[in-house]
DNA sequence: AATTAAAGACTACACCTGTAATCTATAATT
DNA sequence: AATTATAGATTACAGGTGTAGTCTTTAATT
């Protein structure tokens, strides 16, 4: 699996929102909610790129840059380390953490519930 | 929030095992899992303490480590961080996620239906 | 054509991390 | 009491990360 750090991540999720899309785009994408500097954008730009979690086409003397994957895919590594590493690779106890601190509201619920709904449908 | 790197919190979670419990117990119970050396133990658990996360009492010329938060605590921590990063503070897209990827087991749906029960019950 | 501005490349630098090795103090052993 | 072994403290060092600044090239403008 590419690993990618905080920042990077943050870097891909502006250009996720949106791509194929230009530098400007992203530092522009980004500006709302992070203080960075243009200069860093670029360089997490290029370190995306040589980790090979970007792609470019030059167009002018811009580049046009488009993920290597999509997001549900990486979010779904993400996480199944995630629940790996914290609980030995079951999701349950995860929820239920968030239950007993009372971390889940009944929207939280319906939504659960109907992910479980669907998958019943879709044993038969 | 105190933030461990992923070896830290692997020792850690080897204290978490049973604790207070001197260096020495910590090592022998990696060396299951990790070819660590002692002295990168020893490491780790100098920065566990500076961070905050241990503290110890001498006894002897020995440590004796206790943990400084509970195990629940810091990992609904990491959860509730993760969550936000990757999905928005949303717990189902990421149960979802897996649901998808036909990642969830039978017992997954029966643990989740069960948290779920739970916390139905305890809302009346 | 000459100048300027902007894009990307390259360099920088401190702190974190993984992974120990060496130093120092002291408890244990001879 | 002297020696040794061991616990913890300190030092090491390369690669990753956050956060830019400077250099180089080339498109745009005068």
């Amino acid at each position: 699996m590419i690993e990618l750090s905080k920042a990077e991540f943050d870097v891909l999720d502006a250009l996720w929102i949106n791509y194929p899309a230009t530098a400007s785009q992203i530092i522009e994408r980004l500006s709302d909610d992070k203080q960075w500097h243009e200069k860093t954008i670029k360089t997490l730009l290029g370190r995306l790129v040589k980790k090979g979690a970007l792609t470019f086409e030059k167009e002018g003397r811009q580049y046009i840059y488009t993920p290597c994957m999509e997001r549900a895919d990486y979010t779904l590594k993400e996480s199944q380390n995630f629940i790996e590493r914290f609980f030995s690779g079951r999701i349950a106890p995860l929820v239920s953490g968030f239950a007993k601190s009372e971390q889940l509201s009944q929207q939280d619920i319906n939504e659960l519930k109907k992910v479980i709904d669907d998958w019943e449908k879709n044993q038969k």
